[in-house]
RNA sequence: GGCCGAGUGGCGGAAUUGGCAGACGCGCCGGAUUCAAAAUCCGGUAUUCGCAAGAAUGUGUCGGUUCGAGUCCGACCUCGGCUACCA
């Protein structure tokens, strides 16, 4: 027997590692220990050579589509969050190889962005070719890793041949109305030369970069995604999805349902309308409040109060969204105007302030201070009343109301309505209004649509033309002007559209964009007239709408995926990623496949039919990993130290996949030393010796405890269930090599390369891939006898052995023979019998 | 402020329908091996009291339901994530 030693060196790791020949003699040509550094290569070359993970076609067999969210390639590397979804997608994917499915387990590039052109303008390096570079990176290390993927189905979001499919969804868009252009304000960013999206922006500074952000108006292509509120709301009840994540798009897209109601304005032809949500509340609306931004402020400010409201208005304006957030105070100034509530008739001052937000419902509320919160701090601050109109018990309050009441219950104060529960009261009144044409019902929306223009280099070029008035050649200098009205599409044909060659990526002063100075590019002739591209990109979030489905079909060239093939393998059955996706990439995904959907492209509703998100990794103190606090680790590092497999059953055993958890590299030496014993138990396998009745039925156990955990996707456990098996297994001189077998068909999953070496070792034929996953016996997990605790009041005083199938009478007996002593001179009272598993006897 | 999640040994965690709390791993302590060390192997390791047998306590806090609670109910505390004036 060779000396059992490892081949971890210490933590320190300075000692130079001896070669264990150095030390013995080794059977000649056989590994007598296991070195990850020499089999982890070798398996990798096998799969690539044997194309042992080719997505199957057409074979009959039940499908499963498992989906990792592809990363975007960044100039760091993989960093160690990102294995520990791939590894827990890879451990299902070969997991249902191995139980008989076809499984498609594509991987990808989300590679536009803005890192790769930031770094475009700092050194003029092409961004396709930082790209590319990374790219290379992080296939290297996922190829490290030894995951399971389909590589011949890669794809890379911009590729021309991924773009031209991009685009093509777009003009999509475009027909179906679903993309227009809308003069708005945006967060533009002066540092980025960007507009964001809202989602973009946090706290008034650019999620990338942490640079300011100012609302200014300009012209940008926006998608319907309000279109599909509904049907994005209502969808999420058929998925599989945390209910977290749920709940995130649902308050995302925040639908409320209330009445519009329209208050006229005194001595002007002119009426304000607002959104409510508890029109029950309109007779305590003791005022109204305008957005600052609100046309009608113009009109019903009064002479004398022009000067404040005009002040006030500018002074909104200026305010960052930063600062807007950071003071929640309630300012605002009257402006001199009336209103007349439709309910009672009463006149109520009309203020201006800027805690109501253009942005929602119709830029007005009526104010209820008495029932809203907001409300009652701007009235008690400027000296408005405040009238109850809603009680929990249908009389009013006797005392002044100190806060606002905001809870539902009986109208007071409310004319012919007093004593109307509020549900019934908002059905009544809104019909009311709407008959005397004061109101509607209404459903409001949190929910904006999406701007999908950027001023970029490094994106999609949108796929759109417009015509030109010129004297000249626009090209040449001469003075144009750009009919932004009459947008078309780019034929089908001429997709993709390609992004010009420029030489400097810098977002200049020109908000069209960088692509407007590629002048060449830009105009173009035909038939003799003059037309403009469109010169702004696409977001990043473009390609990552539909690329699960390209890896159906990836090099298809007559569509974006074939029709069969969407409905052979569509919905993803699995979906691996991280929550910070929760509402932006997964909501915009789910409105694409939606309208691909209507569109007769895909046969389904939902894309992502389970979702799991993998939780974060923290550093060894606790801490969020970052540069900063130096606290990184990196994946290269483990793998030179510890090897690929040793890695990813560390992070699998680190606990729950969804779970935040710190990392710990001592841990990793422990599930190390695991693998270490795993090896050493099958260099002592041994054809002729059989387990016996112990060993059968840990055998049969740990299958079944690692099939279950796979199912549930609770990999530390199963991990944690063959580390018990090995340990059991090490204790034997001779292994008996159908136990080892059964432990190499359970741990591949976790550790593939361990797992092929360990296969061969045991004289099969590789790949392990291709053997079908063990079944166990029930019958065989079960002990014939079991060790029963008793308890005397609820506390246990002793143990009794039984038969598996003992009876309460069986059970009393053996108790009142274990426990005699204890038990003497005591009454029993009552026995509480849980078979199998507890006795407890009441004295 | 709102929503979601979580509090269990020195540490990561296990106990999934209420039934022996602490599986598995790390760390630590002791032993074997070694000239010595590393590595490896064996044993121990919740806390308190006790030489020991053993006893008591123990899953964030307080209370409740139950023969029995980490698990269920109520109130609270702490931490983490998301969100933030959405009428």
């Amino acid at each position: 027997m060779a000396p059992r030693c490892s081949a971890i060196g210490s933590r320190a790791s300075k000692a130079v590692h001896r070669s264990p020949r150095s030390r013995q003699h080794a059977m000649a040509g056989a590994m007598t220990r296991y070195e990850p550094a020499t089999i982890e290569p070798k398996w990798q070359a096998f799969w690539d050579k044997d194309d042992t993970f080719r997505t199957p076609e057409e074979t009959g067999r039940p499908k499963t589509y498992i989906l990792d969210m592809f990363p975007y390639p960044s100039g760091s590397g993989l960093h160690v969050g990102h294995p520990e979804g791939y590894t827990a997608t890879d451990i299902m994917a070969r997991y249902r190889r191995a139980t008989g499915y076809d499984v498609l387990h594509p991987m990808g590039w989300d590679a536009f962005g803005l890192p790769a052109e930031q770094h475009a303008i700092l050194t003029g390096t092409h961004p396709r070719d930082t790209t590319s570079e990374n790219i290379a990176t992080f296939k290297r290390q996922l190829k490290m890793l030894g995951f399971s993927y389909d590589w011949a189905r890669e794809i890379d979001t911009t590729s021309p041949d991924y773009v031209k499919w991009t685009q093509w969804i777009f003009l999509k868009l475009f027909e179906r109305g679903l993309a227009y252009q809308s003069e708005i304000p945006v967060n533009w960013c002066p540092a980025l030369g960007t507009v964001l999206a809202n989602e973009e922006v946090i706290n008034g500074l650019s999620e990338r970069g942490g640079y300011p952000v100012e609302r200014v108006p300009l012209r940008q292509w926006v998608l319907k995604i309000t279109a599909y509120a509904d049907r994005l709301l209502a969808d999420l009840e058929a998925v599989e999805w945390p209910n977290s994540t749920r709940i995130m798009q649902q308050e995302w897209i925040g639908r409320s349902e209330g009445a519009e109601v329209k208050f006229d304005v005194v001595d002007h032809d002119a009426s304000i309308e607002v959104f409510t949500t508890r029109p029950d509340t309109l007779f305590g609306a003791t005022f109204m409040v305008l957005a600052p931004e609100h046309p009608l402020v113009e009109q019903v400010t009064t002479d004398e109060r022009r000067l404040a409201v005009e002040s006030y208005v500018e002074q909104a304006k200026n305010k960052s969204e930063r600062d807007r957030q950071a003071n929640k105070e309630k300012t605002g100034v009257f402006t001199g105007g009336l209103a007349i509530n439709p309910v009672n008739g009463a006149e109520v001052p009309i203020y201006i302030a800027d805690y109501v937000l253009w942005g929602y419902g119709t830029g007005a509320i009526m104010a209820v201070p008495a029932h809203d919160e907001r409300d009652f701090e701007f009235a008690t601050a400027h000296g408005i009343p405040i009238v109850e109109v809603v009680s929990k018990t249908g009389t009013p309050s006797e005392v002044p109301m100190k806060g606002a009441m905001v809870e539902q219950g009986v109208a007071v104060n409310s004319g012919k309505y007093d004593g109307l529960k509020t549900r019934e009261f908002k059905k009544r009144v809104t019909a009311d209004l709407e008959a005397a044409g004061h109101g509607t019902a209404r459903v409001e929306y949190k929910l904006r649509d999406w701007n999908f223009s950027r001023q970029r280099y490094w994106g999609e070029p949108i796929p759109i033309y417009f015509p030109v008035e010129t004297d000249g050649d626009p090209r040449a200098g001469a003075d144009f002007r750009i009919r932004y009205d009459e947008p078309m599409a780019v034929d089908e044909a001429e997709l993709p559209l390609r992004l010009p060659e420029l030489d400097d990526y810098k977002p200049g002063e020109d908000p069209a964009g960088v692509l407007a100075r590629a002048r060449d590019w830009r105009f173009f002739q035909k038939g003799g007239a003059w037309f403009a591209r469109e010169t702004n990109t696409m977001p990043q979030w473009a390609g990552s709408c539909w690329y699960y489905l390209r890896f159906i079909d990836p090099r298809n060239s007559k569509a974006l995926c074939s029709p069969e093939l969407a409905k052979a393998w569509l919905p993803v059955d699995l979906y691996v990623g991280g929550a910070e996706h929760a509402v932006l990439h997964l909501l915009y995904a789910r409105f694409w496949h939606k309208v691909l959907y209507d569109a007769g492209v895909v046969p389904t509703k939902e894309p992502f039919k389970k979702l799991v998100h993998q939780g974060m990794i923290l550093g060894e103190g606790g801490q969020k990993m970052s540069k900063s606090r130096g606290n990184v680790v990196n994946p290269d590092d483990i793998v030179r130290e510890f090897g690929a497999d040793s890695m990813r059953i560390y992070e699998m055993f680190m606990g729950p996949l969804e779970a935040t958890k710190p990392w710990s590299t001592s841990s990793i030496a422990g599930v190390r030393r695991f693998l270490d014993r795993v090896f050493n138990a099958t260099l002592r396998a041994d054809e002729d010796a059989k387990p016996d009745a112990g060993l059968t039925r840990l055998l049969h156990r740990t299958i079944r405890k690692v099939t279950e955990d796979i199912e549930g996707m609770r990999f530390n456990t199963a991990i944690s269930a063959m580390m018990v098996l090995s340990n059991e297994l090490l204790k034997l001189d001779k292994v008996p090599t159908e136990a080892l077998d059964v432990l190499a068909k359970l741990l591949h999953p976790f550790a593939p390369h361990l797992g092929e070496e360990i296969w061969e070792m045991l004289g099969h034929h590789p790949s392990i891939q291709n053997e079908p996953w063990p079944a166990y016996d029930p019958a065989l997990c079960e002990e014939d006898e079991v060790e029963v605790p008793v308890q005397i009041n609820g506390k246990v005083r002793g143990r009794i052995t039984l038969p598996k199938d003992a009876t309460e009478d069986q059970a009393l007996a053996a108790a009142r023979q274990a426990l005699a002593s204890q038990l003497e001179g005591k009454t029993l009272r009552k026995t509480i019998w849980v078979p199998g598993k507890i006795l407890n006897l009441i004295v």
